[in-house]
DNA sequence: CAGGCGAAGGAAAGGGCTTTCCTTGTAGCC
DNA sequence: GGCTACAAGGAAAGCCCTTTCCTTCGCCTG
């Protein structure tokens, strides 16, 4: 691998000379060396090595974000938000996929700092689990402590600066327009209780079922994984348990579309046997039969936020940004059958 | 930012001392100083500098992967399949989206470069663009003349280990099923025609028409952005020469998708009107409605053994390994409705 | 013509870590 | 007791860059 001092060495200059060239530093440089510098840099397929850059450099230009999995629609929007204003600031964004694995996001914050990035992003949920709390907010202060900064999508009880999806809102606001179309058997396909976006979207539609006289019974709530199969095994569970239901609120758009599969296996029609509506408004969910009623939340700007409040000077108390919740209506809630 | 220097002094010892415990050196270390050097790293919240440690070390443990776009599920397949290798070899991965731009490409192999990467592992498409294959033949020949190692997945006439997906194979399997159910006026919603997998999964589709006495005439193939928007335009062009087609094969499922969306705009159903099928078998393709009938290709596998190849010691001459396709019959495709 | 100034390039000091090679001290042996 | 041998820790030489001074030189000014 050719090095700095080689290029000089061919090119008969100092290496100071080169990096002023490579680097186009401010600095005048005569045209003639320019000229040799740069065929060297040439002929010798001179690539500067970025780790000694950073190590040289002072300043930082990376940004790290710890997500569950980038794969997943609702963290791809959050990180293509996240990715446009990285490049318009000129950072390089690493991306990290924790897989819901706390363990795994303790160990990241770990590496990001290790790659000396210039701020963390975590956007995944938060989980209900003080112990990991307590490890993660004691890694991020530290982390702080020595100038790096953090910013946060979703409740995380962390001192930082924080994106909040309207997890709360938008729970209640489907959760109403399922319970004001009279459905009185609904059931709930939940992803992880330990994960604050579960508890908070429950908490919204528990919210709409005191506003409209019903009540959400343990027993109408499923947890499983929140994907896919998650979802179809829940609502498996929850038909078994009660035939009688006539909706079925995902608490995300993947289990929704799972919800959707066991549905159909079971000879029931959505929605005229069972609505279904999920929750993030993936992409797909104008694609599925029949089209998703959901719930969208702004994620590609969600990261915008979070990433933009991350790079800017921090603030002394942290400063918290709501982004609001909204109904699609599309085919898949409609009234109960008339009994 | 504390260093090793500032834990060595902390602990009374030298930093060489510290090195070792932090790295776990097999060099003996008497227990009173290890706990006086796991306390003082403790007190100080040290992390090490990677790029430090990269730059001391004098073996790579990080490989580079170029993908179109990591949140496509033909994507993050692969990825999943190269990652799992990765961990397993103790190996960090770090992902670039090119987004199908040629010069991010480029760009994206001088960048892993001077992260000094082990291996680059190129898992996007290849274009037919001889100026491009040639100026990124030779940023790969500059990164593996000093000792780099790079695999390619799918056709990118480049000297390199590859893993080939069967495109073209795949393209006669799907074809040979539509053709032999009787269908004689069969659009194609196809990709941009600079990218390889186009032109290879075409070729199949050449080749199934050719056994069966059929033809495949231009104007019945549409050429369209690689995604859902993309089918959806291509089809209705598509249906707008031809209203008279029974069958549209889409080159890969997202398009597909969009082709379903097209149908049901405009009434028709699916297959009693019109058939649809799709490639790739993504995971969303067995909850559309209907169920979409494709051909799998084993991405996890590919990515698996794409990173593995770059990881063996390379060859005398590239090696190149097949990788099997697959129909997987579901319901939106059937024989065409007597006329 | 002395003195000063600005332009152009180089020397060298880091930046934080790994690792080879040394030094020191102790145990073991005849 | 004198010697070897080995265990345990440290000194210091890199790894490859950036950047801050310095030096040199030609030119202008008074």
């Amino acid at each position: 691998m050719a090095t700095l001092a080689d290029v000089a060495r061919r090119a008969g200059v100092s290496a100071a000379t080169v990096s002023r060239i490579v680097n186009g530093s401010p600095k005048i440089v005569s045209d003639e060396l320019r000229e040799r510098v740069l065929r060297a840099v040439q002929e010798l397929q001179y690539v500067p090595n970025a780790h000694a850059q950073l190590l040289a450099r002072s300043h930082r230009t990376t940004v790290g974000v710890i997500v569950h999995d980038v794969s997943d629609p609702y963290f791809a929007e959050i990180t293509r938000g996240l990715q446009r204003v990285a490049s318009e600031q000129g950072r390089l964004v690493i991306i990290c996929n924790s897989y819901r694995d706390p363990d795994r996001e303790l160990e990241y914050v770990e590496l990001l700092r290790a790659h000396q990035v210039e701020a963390i992003i975590l956007a995944g949920s938060g989980y209900h689990d003080p112990a990991f709390t307590k490890s993660l907010n004691a890694k991020l202060a530290a982390y702080m402590a020595t100038g790096g900064r953090v910013s946060v999508v979703g409740r995380h009880k962390l001192a930082g600066d924080a994106v909040m999806p309207a997890n709360e809102e938008g729970g209640y606001l489907i959760g109403s327009a399922v319970f004001s179309l009279g459905h009185r058997h609904v059931g709930v396909v939940a992803a992880p209780r330990q994960l604050t976006t579960t508890t908070d979207r429950l908490a919204g539609l528990r919210r709409a079922a005191r506003d409209h006289r019903r009540s959400l019974p343990a027993r109408r709530i499923a947890y499983a994984e929140f994907d896919r199969d998650g979802g179809a095994a829940a609502t498996a569970a929850l038909l078994d348990a009660d035939p009688k239901l006539t909706a079925i609120v995902a608490l995300n758009d993947s289990m929704a579309i799972g919800a959707l599969s066991t549905l159909r296996d079971r000879g029931l029609s959505v929605p005229s046997d069972v609505s279904v509506v999920g929750f993030d408004d993936m992409p797909i969910a104008r694609d599925v039969t029949p089209r998703l009623t959901t719930v969208r939340l702004p994620l590609v700007e969600i990261g915008a936020r979070a990433i933009t409040l991350a790079l800017e000077a921090p603030q002394h108390s942290p400063r918290v940004e709501e982004a609001a919740a909204e109904v699609i209506h599309r085919e898949s809630l409609a009234a109960p059958r008339a009994e």
